[in-house]
DNA sequence: CCGATAATTTCGGACAGACGAAATCACTTC
DNA sequence: GAAGTGATTTCGTCTGTCCGAAATTATCGG
């Protein structure tokens, strides 16, 4: 009677505890833990709330947290983040893509679809697609087997005057915003070059492609731009 | 201070509740009301469970219920249920004719897109499909506004010896069954031709295009038949 | 080191959706 | 018309996810 091998039957996370972990990826992403409030403020709940579903995540080991210090995925945690990652971007990629949807909707489409769509047939639209590496907004995709580019970029808020870059990703969370920087042709892709920055979270002057435009600190969040190649 | 006019502002139906509502319109077009029991076989669920959500749809004005006599659905429960019926039949012929998705695994992945995809996505998806009016098992998608055909056809069961007829649609409930009807070339559109049936359920002797095979009649009440044209 | 403030957790409670066991109802059959 | 049988409902309970209010902890300025 050797016990069985345990194979991690795949315990079929619920959609809010994805949506915890994905925000919990981002959030650590930029930085260290991923704190109550943080958390709260960027899925919208009562901090009490996010406070008993760290208390469950950490239970069933997908996250490690020190009371009053936040939380930090585990191994299997960051893989099902990654697993809900691919999904919502393979389906932002897919309705952009082939169904035509205007890029400034597939984030909130895509948000409610990922917790309802196969494995199966995330990698049927991914190869339809031809396994993008990147989703509409510039967002690296990462693969089945959990790779990913996670290079950090710098913000065009941080982007040194003088300096050409080409925009590599956009947010994907405000529609609004999206729209404003689709208008701008702040798209991936899109050749910029600072020209100056007023102080003081000022706004700042910013070739973008052959057209001189004048954004604010907090669009200029958003935008993340590399060195030109 | 003219009251707003009420513009019914889509409650949003949680999808449970939709499971009900289409598994309650199911079975009133097999007749008359749906009972209980009925209810729990189809969803799989306890009698329990089902006289609970019972009478929070009659709460909420989805169905009209008379105690132990069954459910029927009011004006905007059927609205609903076509809504979800509709979303339901346009992802299966999406996932089956664009992405390839075998034909007896469409009808479990829709049935979880069905509660996510917004109804402009699923608009498009019809238009890129050229607004099929069946789905990829023979059923009718009911239109944006809530027209469907509602035709009852014979069932291949109760087909009568020697008569020509055309496969109208299969049920698309059993995956399994749903294989074996595409081995024998049971799909909408086949010709058959009942040569004989044996008594008290027995198996039925029935030409299939050119081929002639025996089928039972269980597998058979899940093909619908209509004469020739 | 002591407050003040901010972040976090605990507590009690709500709601949706499910269950089993027990009570109730309807209908058929003598 | 009483009794039995099967369908249905009621009852108490459970889990997951959310909330506001209150208590607790961390941290920073003096």
């Amino acid at each position: 009677m050797t016990p069985e091998p345990r194979r991690s039957p795949a315990p079929a996370l619920t959609a809010p505890v994805e949506d915890y972990l994905k925000a919990i990826y981002d959030i650590q992403q930029g930085g260290g833990a991923a704190t109550t409030n943080a958390l709260a403020e960027r899925l919208d709940l009562a901090p009490a709330s996010v406070s008993g579903m760290i208390r469950r995540l950490a239970v069933q080991g997908l996250i490690d947290h020190e009371p009053y210090r936040g939380a930090r995925l585990t191994v299997a945690g960051r893989t099902a983040a990654l697993r809900t990652l691919r999904r919502h971007r393979v389906l932002e990629s897919y309705l952009a893509t082939i169904l035509g949807v205007p890029w400034d909707d597939v984030h909130a489409e895509a948000e409610q679809l990922e917790h309802a769509a196969s494995d199966k047939l995330i990698d049927r639209m991914a190869q339809a697609l031809g396994d993008p590496l990147f989703d509409p907004h510039g967002a690296p995709i990462p693969t089945r087997d959990g790779n990913v580019d996670e290079t950090r970029h710098a913000t065009l808020a941080d982007w040194p005057v003088g300096t050409r870059g080409t925009v590599m990703s956009v947010s994907d969370k405000d529609a609004v915003m999206l729209r404003y920087l689709g208008e701008l042709e702040l798209r991936p892709g899109a050749m910029v070059q600072v020209h100056a920055r007023a102080p003081y979270d000022g706004p700042i002057d910013v070739m973008v492609g052959d057209a001189l435009r004048q954004i604010g600190p907090t669009a200029a969040r958003a935008v993340r731009i590399a060195p030109v190649a």
